[in-house]
DNA sequence: CGACTTTTTCCACTCAGAGGACAAAGGGGG
DNA sequence: CCCCCTTTGTCCTCTGAGTGGAAAAAGTCG
């Protein structure tokens, strides 16, 4: 089947189109209400949408009081693929134009296996989700990877958790496999786009998305954008320095807040209180499982075991030292806190909080909601959709 | 005189009043070499500014090997006011619609002492400045406080240097007494606009400016736009944690960055070791002036005094922590260091190099300049004039 | 002085878009 | 069930922004 070939000729165009996305199938007259252009102009454009197989007519809208009028939608044939590459798994969904997720695969894979190896495990994912017949094909792909990417290229750049990968043409090659557009981006990025476009920060212009997974990392959201600096690495925020002189990271400094909290970290922390004696409960899961991740801290915490909830406590308040002073710095409208460890929940909010509103000043914090991001696994691969949409819906 | 009333009609003329700003009289063919617009269009737009008087004409541009062309300037009679308000001084100085500064003075004041004085002394430094011929009035005036400012409004908000100017309603009364639109903003903000306009960031989109005064802030510039924040307070990094459990600071906190390193800071050690007879150079400024200040320690390290130098290091090694981290985060094309202590100079520059070096990662520092300032006390003032202008050449 | 450039003006033509008139379609009261 | 009102969709004309070519104006250079 020929995929999608046609984009918006103009930015009305492409504003019909996104607004369509993001609002589900519209009449004329409710696309007239937030277009500011005249009925005729506005019709001419749907017409030539319409025209074009982008946008499907989709029967008689609810009556307002007058004449019926006939929505469009976009058409519910188009597919976007997300797929959001972790430092230790792989999670691949499809999506239809407005961005719901109709199939989610995910698979515990080591990034460092290399681009080959992870990228056949990604297309041997996507035809498995089309052959159980969600798509027969796709109209584009948003990719996020684990590390610094230089966006317009596409091409991920001296990442450190992800050797083998540095200057791999991601962007090219899947581009290639999988026959349509492709866009790559930093996974905490595209975590942000997720919650920005359908998660807890809708509607704020300006936030941080911190994503506690493997490592650590922050996406940033300026006026609705994604801000990802010069050369593509910023909010790099795990290797700030936390604990002067603290413990020694793989980076070559001491104390950064990736060496005390994060995954990893976590996990080698409950690893040393079990072998150590301090927690029964660890030690006990360490025993059935022969080893330990933030899950089983989770699981220790929630039973009620002091040492997992002091070493919460720790990472969070760790956390929440760097992230004052982030907002110190930034002073967002919105704090997201996601990744792996949100299982850690409210033990870790609570102690973000509360040194964040202790150090950071009060004009800043006044007003400056911390929460847990709401769509756990698929804001990746929401973002990642959102990413390829937003290139997509845009003037070619 | 009757001052500018015009403003620009549309986008067009707009773009070419900031082109005119900033690269001068030109010819029309010159700005139709920047503008995309057809040489009609560009003839239809530029004579409507020139029935506005906004732009005038200007004599015969040189010959570029044929008819010589006509060249158009903006108005020479226009004038914008600087005002750079600062914790312990106020300079204010005139310039023409190019932002080039045509008077400048400079008085010491106290904040404290509240907007009415402040504001007192400003007019009468205005007034000074239009007796001595410089300016028959002003078209505009830009206003730069030392603390957060509600933007859109023109309002000090909270500002913990400046009892007594929360909610003052700056620009209003300005406006009012100037006869002539305002804007306010942060002073470190400004700064920033100077040093992109004139200074050392021409270019740069993305860049980081810090200013190191009384206190410390930070000015950000995203895409060539200053981003202010959700409140206004982005950039207020004085108050980040530079040193766990350190000194206290006046905002309740310990180990402020601003308690360890800032013009007072830097005063107030300077003090100490003078009266506990660590630096002999430091004591008999004391003696001779009866009060220490940055300037002193900047000398008594020119002059080669260990201890002085030792404090500069040690300040320059802080805010090179702090602004690792900020690097770190934010990834800018260039850092520009500023303010009153940059009499200090290369002293502190190295030590925060050094430090930001060491502590960021190489990717982000990579290619990252660190440089002082380049327009000293007239930044602030050229940023002013600049805010103004860009709001004075923007379609009303 | 004549050939070639560059700059500027003039003019006809295109096209996006606005907005009014009118037709179509539905709701609800008498 | 009819009539009036509201909403929606279509058609048509008008305006004004903007383009691009032609030609005039003003130089340079050999």
């Amino acid at each position: 089947m020929r995929r999608m070939t046609a984009r918006p000729a103009n930015a009305h165009q492409a504003r019909l189109l996104k607004l369509l996305r993001d609002s589900g199938p519209s009449s004329r007259a409710q696309l007239g209400d937030r277009v500011d252009l005249s009925r005729s102009k506005l019709a001419v454009e749907v017409d030539r949408l319409l025209e074009t197989g982008l946008v499907v007519a989709d029967g008689l809208a609810a009556s307002r009081g007058g004449r019926r009028s006939h929505n469009v939608r976009l058409a519910p044939t188009l597919r976007f693929l997300g797929v959001d590459i972790g430092a230790t798994s792989v999670d691949v969904a499809v999506t239809n134009a407005e961005l719901e997720v109709l199939g989610h695969l995910s698979q515990p894979m080591d990034v460092r296996e290399g681009p080959v190896a992870v990228f056949e495990q990604v297309l041997s994912m996507a035809a498995k989700l089309r052959a159980s017949g969600l798509a027969e094909g796709f109209d584009g792909a948003g990719i996020g990877v684990p590390g610094p990417v230089r966006f317009p290229e596409g091409v991920p750049v001296a990442p450190p958790i992800m050797p083998g990968w540095d200057g791999f043409p991601v962007r090219e090659a899947l581009s290639q496999e999988l026959g349509c557009p492709v866009m790559v981006d930093n996974d905490v990025n595209l975590m942000a786009m997720g919650e920005m476009h359908a998660g807890v920060a809708r509607s704020v212009g300006d936030f941080l998305c911190v994503k506690i997974g493997t490592g650590i990392g922050c996406g940033i959201v300026v006026g609705g954008e994604v801000y990802r600096g010069t050369t593509g690495s910023a909010g790099d925020i795990g290797h700030i320095q936390a604990v002067p002189g603290g413990r020694p990271c793989a980076c070559g400094n001491r104390g950064c807040l990736e060496a005390h909290f994060s995954g990893a970290a976590l996990a080698r922390d409950a690893l040393e209180a079990a072998e150590e004696g301090r927690s029964a409960e660890l030690a006990s899961r360490l025993a059935a499982n022969g080893t330990l991740s933030s899950v089983d801290v989770a699981a220790a915490a929630a039973a009620g075991d002091a040492t997992a909830i002091d070493l919460i406590r720790e990472g969070g308040t760790r956390t929440g030292q760097v992230i004052a002073g982030l907002v110190s710095f930034f002073n967002p409208g919105l704090v997201v806190i996601g990744g792996g460890v949100t299982g850690l929940g409210h033990t870790l909010l609570a102690a973000i909080r509360t040194q964040v509103y202790r150090q950071s000043l009060p004009l800043a914090t006044g007003n400056l909601p911390i929460v847990l991001g709401e769509l756990g696994p698929n804001a990746g691969v929401i973002g990642a959709a959102r990413l390829i949409s937003d290139h997509l819906f845009s003037p070619a």
